[in-house]
DNA sequence: TGTACATCAGTGAACGCGCGTTCACTGATGTAC
DNA sequence: TGTACATCAGTGAACGCGCGTTCACTGATGTAC
């Protein structure tokens, strides 16, 4: 009885996480494309089906969604550019450079919302600590590569510049107007392995 | 009689021309703290003194304003950059880094509008020519000090990358969290300079 | 097994608001004779 | 110089709309006896 009644609850609790996530990757598909003043919970409802009221039984208003949603897709980015890296040991500072703006590049709605996190200037303080950790973790992962390489001095403050340089390279140019998305991704990928060259000279 | 009538019109266009500017630096001072979606035409009609409606007796629509205010402070920050770099004739990459850096976050009006252009996705055609064109005029002002560095190989390509390196510092810490003004502009500067001093490696 | 009641996800319709923009008017200034 | 008319910058009030969010309800499912 009791097992039964655990098992339907399981069931009913996994079918809620469904619906969560289904709303998680409507918002996600519509902040890839615009920006979050400019998507509207009813364009999200409609992408995901439902009624936007539904929204508000999942989540408890839109920035919440925009938090949650970020924290979903930054844990797939981060966790696969950490298997990325780390699968290939011999990468050089290139490979890294233009594997991490080109995985950006193809996943644009993370790039999107992060670049949301930084220029808003209107994100309530705990959201932006969420968003800081996963700032952390991918700083993080350019330490471990540079800590790899030798660097003692200044590790911190060289992962910084790093992470700074590409996102400006991402920024820059990844919405370019009158290239179409090929010629942009390889001016971009150019563009990082140019980056990477010069931080070679350091490391 | 010719003449007086001359001189009335010019004054009545040199009004037109002083309520204009009020407009465009009301907006320009909204602009710099908050985005595009978040300031309402009420607001800048508010800074400015006037009515709402007045605004539209001077530009067609919020677009337009948005575009004309850029171009109006851009002239303004590139005339100043560019005056920066000429006067002191031996500045190190870092002197230029770091002034560029430092000057854009002095008058973070310019860079946020910037960013606006760049990440918006929602901005016309027409309009995005116009943002070309000044960026199109910093990367000749990092062009030709590259130029007199004697760079000859990748010359554009090299302008690009250093200019989005230092849009990425800006844009990733320009708003961090729980730092005041002075602490990130100390760390921005670093992190310019850090640039530079890897730039120089290949210069 | 059948019946009466409880729960709760889902929703259509509405609320209140602020937005960009327009309209119809005012009143100061310029022009003509 | 005085008077009648034209111009036009400026504006308060309104328009229509879409927004984030809430409310009151439905109807499917679960529970108790």
């Amino acid at each position: 009885m009791v097992r039964k009644k655990t098992t339907l609850m399981m069931l009913k609790e996994s079918e809620r996480e469904t619906r969560k996530k289904l709303i998680i990757e409507s918002s996600i598909f519509l902040f890839a494309k615009k920006s979050f003043d400019t998507v509207s919970m009813r364009d999200i409802a409609m992408v995901a089906g439902i009624s936007p009221a539904s929204i508000y039984r999942y989540f408890e208003d839109k920035d919440e969604l925009f938090v949650e949603a970020f924290s979903y897709k930054a844990e797939e980015i981060c966790g696969n550019l950490e298997k990325m890296f780390d699968e290939n040991k011999n990468m050089t500072l290139a490979d890294i450079a233009v594997n991490f703006v080109d995985y950006l590049f193809e996943h644009d709605s993370f790039f999107q919302m992060m670049t949301h996190f930084m220029t808003s200037g209107t994100i309530k303080d705990i959201s932006l600590e969420r968003f800081n950790e996963t700032e952390r973790y991918l700083l993080d992962l350019f330490d471990k590569y540079f800590k790899k390489m030798g660097v003692t001095q200044n590790l911190r403050l060289l992962s910084h510049a790093f992470f700074a340089a590409l996102n400006g390279v991402m920024i820059t140019f990844s919405r370019y107007p009158g290239r179409d998305k090929e010629e942009i991704r390889r001016h971009i990928n150019r563009l990082a392995a140019l980056l990477a060259d010069v931080f070679s000279c350091v490391v």
